[in-house]
RNA sequence: GCGCGGGUAGCUCAGUGGUAGAGCAGUUGGCUUUUAACCAAUUGGUCGAGGGUUCGACCCCCUCCCCGCGUACCA
């Protein structure tokens, strides 16, 4: 068999290719008689209303994808391929054409899903692609034969996957494209595509079936690979430092390190009950114990509350602890952190959400060094200097005077603080404040002041008007670790972990301590409006 | 949980108390450098589900399901 590329010996060419039928220039022989068979079959479909094995309620273009999948079938043709060795991904094979990495001429093999085609009679361009992006493709009645073109136009649809070789060329519009010379089906679609123009743009499906979302609309694609590249430039940055990526349990029996309710579960072995984790933040600690003096985790935590914006039960977060370091510190370490990410990602520290038509409708400028203050100084300054002073019926009247509904006289000054402080500094924060100095009831596991006790040292990071990540100069005293734990701020109180106390007892080096809500940052980072679009298989309820 | 908005062809969307519409996709025919290809013809519907009002309901009323936004919950 003559083989019309040097990128692989004929030796490597798969079976699929071989026995195609479809092949053009390699292929020499085939009968007539096939193509008709098929021609009349088709001729057949059409004319029924239901078709003998398929269901009987199914819409006609179905029917239609059916017959052509059971015709290859009946020829003898795999119509879910096998392996296809590849020379280049679509996207990046056009990339490199265009950066002149790839010359005219060149033999490739690519393999992907057919997302449009434009049929010309005897030609036919077609764009192939996937998550890399798409290249345009050539196949012409002259080159491949009548019969592997007639075959290829009435049986392969859009959503098809094909593999085929050819070579690269640039039409007279300038479009850099691949002329087919063989072409081989890799999968048959039994179901259409998303409108090629406008995509998915129901949430539903966009959500419940992602792949639709990601094979039709460029900016999903766009938003997952950053994703993906950002959440390896993180591990890249922590491991260029020296922290050391551990894994702790997911399944816990004490649920600790956050105060949210758990997911329950039972393992039947142990006959026990036990919790999906709130936090890796325990067992993290236990390693500070252990002797490692730079950790992280950067993984899933899971929390029984409410669907929003910016929840998902489900959600990535980063735990970091640093011996020897103090919130500051970290303060210092995110930072750097997140204007190493903007700069790599983002083309720079000032970030613009844009919406549909493209119109900037926020901006957020990460230029260094970012502020810090302390948060009872941004609640006087968002609800008046005298605010610490007034009683709580004052609080509330002055509450509800700046807007703020939810708010009742029956709540603890620190509720109403707390509160104060969301929806009048949290809120309405885009660029990033550190904000320290926070009361120690809203956070037991950390270092209180040595100044004032009333507050703890910690920093949490605003952006975009979300908490991005909360800092600690961690508490490493078990008496007081303890007695922290079991005045702790909230309706519940928890269940102390007796084993992380046993472990602090042991003595824990005092460090510093992360967490960021990579979920959180990947929106702000990205413009993304809702957890679900940076999350993608996000939480929705079971569909009856 | 509550409030508001939405659910119509495979997809994107119109629509009116009186026979259900368009574009794309699909099907058929034409076209060998097109690119939201084009030209011509054409198929396709449980109008989210179930009840009710009415001579007649996609439309009005009630209940339910799902989605979105807000709110509540959420150190």
């Amino acid at each position: 068999m003559p083989c019309p590329t040097s990128i692989l010996p004929c030796g490597q060419m798969d079976h699929a290719l071989d026995s195609s039928n479809l092949a053009g220039s390699c292929q020499e022989g085939a009968a007539a008689s096939p193509f008709l068979r098929w021609q009349n079959a088709r001729k057949q479909v059409k004319s029924l209303p239901a078709m003998n094995e398929t269901e009987p309620t199914e819409s006609e273009l179905l029917h239609f994808r059916r017959a052509k999948l059971e015709e290859l079938q009946k020829r003898g043709i795999a119509a879910f391929g096998g392996k296809f060795e590849v020379s280049h991904d679509p996207g990046a094979l056009r990339a490199q054409f265009i950066a002149g990495d790839v010359a005219e001429g060149t033999p490739v093999r690519i393999a992907g899903r057919v997302l449009s085609r434009r049929d010309m009679g005897k030609a036919t361009f077609f764009d192939l692609g996937d998550i890399t992006g798409r290249i345009q493709c050539y196949l012409s009645k002259g080159d491949v034969g009548e019969e592997s073109y007639d075959l290829f136009n009435q049986q392969i649809d859009i959503g098809d996957f094909v593999g085929l070789e050819g070579k690269t060329f640039v039409t007279r519009r300038g479009e850099r494209s691949v002329h087919v010379d063989r072409l081989v089906p890799l999968s048959k679609a039994l179901r259409p595509l998303p409108d090629k123009w406008h995509g998915v743009t129901d949430k539903e499906i966009k959500y419940r079936q992602r792949y639709l979302d990601l094979v039709s609309n460029d900016r999903s694609r766009e938003v997952f690979v950053i994703r993906s590249r950002m959440i390896a430039e993180i591990r890249g940055y922590l491991h260029g430092r020296n922290f050391l990526e551990v894994e702790t349990p997911m399944m816990q029996d004490v649920p600790g390190g956050a105060a949210a309710r758990p997911f329950e579960t039972h393992f039947n072995a142990l006959d026990q009950q036990m919790f999906l984790r709130i936090a890796p933040e325990l067992y993290l600690k236990r390693l500070l114990v252990g002797g490692f003096p730079r950790v992280f985790e950067l993984n899933r935590n899971f929390r029984n509350e409410g669907l929003s914006r910016r929840h998902n039960p489900e959600f990535t977060m980063l735990e970091a602890y640093w011996a020897y370091a103090d919130f500051e510190q970290m303060a210092d370490l995110v930072e750097d952190l997140i204007c190493h990410l903007a700069q790599k990602f983002c083309g720079g520290l000032v970030i613009e959400h844009k919406d549909e038509e493209g119109n900037v409708t926020r901006t957020i400028d990460l230029t260094r060094p970012w502020k810090r203050a302390p948060f009872r100084e941004l609640v006087r300054a968002a609800a008046g200097d005298d605010w610490f002073e007034l009683d709580k019926a004052a609080k509330v009247e002055r509450a509800q005077s700046l807007g703020l509904q939810e708010v009742e006289a029956r709540e603890e000054h620190y509720e109403l603080d707390q509160k104060v402080f969301e929806k009048l500094v949290e809120e309405k924060s885009f660029n990033p404040v550190f904000v320290t100095h926070v009361p120690k009831e809203l956070v037991p596991l950390a270092k209180q002041n040595a100044a004032d006790p009333s507050v703890v040292d910690v920093y949490e990071l605003v952006i975009n008007g979300q908490e991005i990540s909360p800092g600690y100069s961690e508490l490493n005293d078990p008496v007081v670790q303890r007695e922290r734990l079991e005045h702790q701020a909230g309706e519940e109180v928890q269940k102390i972990d007796e084993e992380f106390i046993l472990a602090l007892e042991h003595g824990m080096p005092p460090a510093g301590g992360i967490g960021i809500g990579i979920d959180r940052l990947i929106m702000m980072l990205t413009g993304a409006e809702s957890i679900r679009d940076v999350i993608l298989f996000p939480q929705l309820k079971r569909r009856d």
